[in-house]
DNA sequence: TTTTAGCACTCATACTTCCTGAGTGCTAAC
DNA sequence: GTTAGCACTCAGGAAGTATGAGTGCTAAAA
């Protein structure tokens, strides 16, 4: 059978109204919205059509018609108008990146909370590394005798620092030596680079009594697992209940918990090769999610380095304002690393195309 | 009328019944389960005092009695026995303590989770500031031509870093010059201190052309900010749906949504002169927390710094094992920040003395 | 004076049954 | 190819009916 012009039309009206109401559509309602100037008889085979060719569902005989994960598919492709972010929007989002983000280090946190803030549906964020991480430098400052504050500086330019007290005193000199050991030594390696012989022939040489490289290195090894073994934030999870697909305690439950259990971040889908991909439904790889779509956009960080961030809905979710939103934001959030202006605000109408 | 020792034994009996089965409970299940060795029509008698007395409600004529508020109050301050950990809870709280703790700048954060993961329950965590919080030293450290890095660290020990570009170049001196002007203009000043006079004192002192003065205090400023307008971390809000009192979408929603937003901290209760506190549902001064019981606990972060801890639950809510959780942890956080040991493990069994 | 057995009463919950109306598929006419 | 008309389906709400846990009260027993 074939995908007449008409036949879109209708599917297309048809999981916009869906998107909207949350409720199957019937084909009086598309006889009178979608603009076509034919009586619901004719909509009415049409929509047997689409069924029958896998774009629509039909929860009970004497329901309308809802939208299969197969047409939300085809709509994303192909139906689917540009929405145009309104003014107020790009500013709000604008205004988000600003305030938001003074805090760098924790970008990858407080992205994934605009994101929330800003579609209103739960997200997630989290960084995935292109290349292996090192240590680009470190820097030991001396607080008192027995305390100092370690900071080192990744190649993916990312700072982290740590105070530390000891037990025992330590001058001035000894620390600068320090410093230039772990500099000459330790600058430059992935993880794996950093063996345990490493660690035995420099502290040889720095005639290590305190242990003092370990302890130091040791940090630097947390904050390389940190940037590698990936970390995920949740934000949001609340508004799930806002959506009528949720009422049922149930899965509202199951998918709360898939997205607060801060563990493996492999769980969440990645953009592949486009810095945004959309997944449907049972297009989910994870079986949580077997009934819920992802709109997953990833950023440019630095060198390297990628930040990810995702949104989760219902399978009827407004794509189109999501996906406009979500790809703002990204461009934002690169533009902001790369230490670009933010992406100029259009001056322009508000809703879809 | 007179609070009897039986009629304790019997309240005692239903709140801890009802706590296991948020169902309302029946004269005759206490007279099976108390160990008081009456009839079920002696018990009614005491229940219908105890209802008169307040401790007790009666959802409907028909149905059995659950807990009143002061009822709790009661049970909490008199009739709740000491719920002893067992080995695995000491233990999977020290473990849990080692293994998340490494990232001691988030430790606030971090314990959050820790507490959720513990008790099932939902938690908030937040700092609070018993004095003002000042600047102690910064640091510039030069990483090219056109950036370096700010280090600053606080009277209260928490150190905070952050990478600057510049659109111009640096030379080491200046960098030097710069460094000493901060660390004696502006260490040892709170918040309201630092003046946009003295901003502009410094900055003519400087001869500073670029803004770099006002650039590093003002990220000075973020900090001091952060550290005194405590930020609320929660976590675990998933939790709250295996709750059935929270069945009811609306209760959910509503309290869900009082924790998630990532706002006013300033809503979330926190103990006052002792440790630890409980506030049970109408005790609670936020609306949303009406019916909503609360523990908090606190810790020792540092000089003049503490940390707290809550757990949020249903008003039947398993008090004695919370509190001993919760009160186990924070002195667990406590010593770990005075450097000093875990708590040792006692020898011990498990549940209820 | 306290405890207990007995009994009538209450009322939330669950289970029926019935009804309504939105929506369908099909047929026959346009 | 399109439309009007009609019989049919079925989820969801309304109304009615049981069920049974639990109560309060009374009167007898301890």
């Amino acid at each position: 059978m074939e995908l007449t012009d008409r036949k879109k039309r209708i599917l297309r009206a048809i999981i916009e109204n869906y998107i909207e109401s949350a409720e199957p559509i019937g084909s009086k309602t598309i006889a009178e919205s979608s603009g076509l100037d034919v009586s619901s008889a004719t909509v009415r085979n049409e929509m047997a059509d689409l069924e029958a060719m896998g774009y629509l569902e039909q929860p009970h005989t004497s329901a309308g018609r809802i939208p299969s994960p197969k047409g939300y598919r085809l709509y994303v492709n192909e139906l689917m108008g540009d929405y145009r972010l309104s003014l107020q929007e790009t500013q709000r989002i604008n205004q988000a990146l600003h305030m938001k983000m003074q805090e760098l280090d924790r970008v990858i946190d407080q992205a994934g909370r605009i994101v929330s803030q800003l579609t209103q549906y739960p997200a997630f964020a989290l960084s995935s590394v292109m290349e292996r991480v090192t240590i680009k430098r470190f820097d030991l400052l001396m607080v008192e005798r027995s305390a100092f504050i370690i900071v080192v500086m990744t190649d993916t330019n990312v700072v982290r620092n740590r105070l530390v007290r000891l037990p025992t005193d330590l001058s001035e000199p000894q620390l600068q030596l320090l410093n230039t050991l772990l500099n000459t030594t330790f600058t430059g390696l992935t993880l794996e680079e950093i063996t345990p012989e490493l660690m035995r022939v420099a502290q040889h040489a720095a005639g290590d009594s305190y242990g003092l490289i370990s302890l130091v290195v040791s940090f630097a090894i947390e904050v390389l697992e940190e940037l590698e073994h990936r970390k995920v934030h949740t934000a949001g999870i609340a508004h799930l209940l806002e959506h009528p697909e949720y009422r049922s305690l149930e899965k509202a439950q199951s998918l709360m918990s898939y997205l607060s259990e801060d563990s493996d971040p492999s769980r969440f889908p990645v953009p592949k090769d486009n810095p945004m991909s959309i997944l449907i439904g049972p297009e989910n790889v994870a079986d949580a999610l077997k009934d819920t779509s992802v709109v997953v956009a990833s950023y440019d960080i630095g060198e390297g380095m990628r930040g990810v961030i995702g949104v989760v809905g219902p399978t009827r979710m407004d794509y189109a304002k999501i996906t406009a939103r979500l790809s703002y934001l990204a461009q934002g959030l690169s533009k902001l690393f790369g230490q670009g202006e933010l992406p100029p605000v259009e001056e322009n109408h508000d809703g879809k195309k």
